[in-house]
DNA sequence: ATCGTTTTTTCCGTAGTACGGAACTTTGGG
DNA sequence: CCCAAAGTTCCGTACTACGGAAAAAACGAT
């Protein structure tokens, strides 16, 4: 479906482009002709998902804050005070991601106090294999399904502690299952450290980290971390159930 | 644009049956063919602005968050703070909004501390005739611009104080510029009194409003409200003529 | 387990929508 | 005032999207 696909590349490249830009930018980051783009916008401009300046440049519209609300809700809004007492209790960013797809996506996070911390994008979508949240959702896949995965997407390696090897990371995984979370050794970005736990329920795939410099969130600190992290899971997890 | 169209159909349709819906609940309601709606979604799922959970249900997805975040941030982010102050000055519920197309726009606002207090949906589109932002964005506008709106718009009841007389509203109108600010009477909600200055400034019109039942809103209230509200309004121009 | 119903998904020929090159208009800078 | 760049409109072609119909899958009841 070209034309949806091609109407969201827009809204996209108008939220990386800082949210404005004019036609002919995005013209020449989307690669589309201006024709085709003037319709799309108009389009988007009629629906109220764009707005167009005065100067005729483009911004994103007031109508996908109610969009962007809506979904912020329906993952982070209950998610968020769990999150906030793990940040409570650790002192390290607190995220949760759901499975979407063959990425980990993040949809919730509560910040560290710290000054040096974890900044992960809400809605960013990361790999699996090489993530905390990623690795957590793969411990509540069946194998089959894990398997399925990790053969479309393979094991780039992003860091040079990233598991490259299907059987070390099927062997991680198992570890994972049997203690009920599992450690990202900057396996995304070198010198995070990151404590995941799954949050089980029927609502399809989701997990929970907390993630820090390895200077602070050392050896000793990952005893008392891991089982608050596990537990937040639980706690997210039982949530999830009620509604 | 069809297809553009319909892909955002659907997931207002999604929005408003409370963020989640089943493929046929979807075509009851849009009224499209089940096919159609299938080839939408899966479009849709495919790139992330919807999730299929395990029931085969559909949710907003969470890339939505991720625009509608960038989005919020462009209004609301700067906005909050001085809507914050007013709110705490006035004690009622303060609203941004600009104007989009032949309508008014809510894109933030900050609640009243009280419990009966005026709810205004971010991203709602509300008629300019009868609203205080939506006189107050009328306000901005040349004497032609406004008559070829209310040409197109007209100017339907919406309560019993409703001004449907184009020479009244345009008194009205002349009576903001001059004050430089608007009082909504229950014209668009029965018993909320409104009080709505603009932005002035480069940028596209926008308009600032408090508003709050009538029992609390009286005459002595408005006297005092009237210049903060215009003083934010001031102060949200100032603050969009830097960036 | 077996069968009927509902919901979801796939198929496919047709209709019409979207495409994009090119021409035209407007805007902003010199 | 003129020129260059950006934005907008036009229009014939091609392909995309449409939706009825049929198949497949899930659900529930017997």
């Amino acid at each position: 479906m070209q034309s949806l696909a091609r109407g969201f590349e827009l809204l996209e490249t108008l939220a990386d482009a800082g949210g404005e830009a004019g036609l002919s930018e995005l013209a020449e980051r989307t690669g589309l002709a201006p024709a085709t783009i003037h319709r799309l916008v108009r389009t988007l401009v009629g629906l109220g998902y764009l707005r167009q300046l005065p100067s005729r440049r483009y911004t994103l519209g007031p109508r996908l804050v109610r969009l962007g609300d809506t979904a912020e809700r329906l993952f982070g809004r209950w998610a968020t005070p769990v999150l906030g007492d793990l940040v409570g209790e650790i002192g390290e960013t607190a995220n949760l991601a759901v499975l979407d797809g063959d990425h980990a996506v993040y949809v919730a996070q509560v910040p560290s106090p710290h000054s040096v911390r974890m900044f992960t994008e809400i809605g960013r979508r990361v790999p699996l294999h090489c993530t905390g949240v990623g690795k957590a959702l793969l411990t509540t896949l069946p194998d089959a399904d894990v398997t399925a995965l990790l053969g479309r997407t393979g094991l780039p390696a992003v860091t040079d502690t990233t598991i490259t090897d299907p059987v070390a990371l099927r062997a991680e995984i198992a570890l994972g299952r049997e203690r009920g979370y599992v450690i990202d050794e900057g396996e995304q970005e070198p010198g995070v450290r990151c404590v995941a736990a799954p949050v089980p329920g029927p609502h399809g795939p989701a997990a929970v980290s907390v993630s820090g410099p390895q200077g602070r969130v050392d050896e000793a600190a990952l005893a008392r971390i891991a089982p608050l992290v596990v537990a937040a899971g639980l706690r997210l997890g039982a949530i999830l159930a009620d509604t």
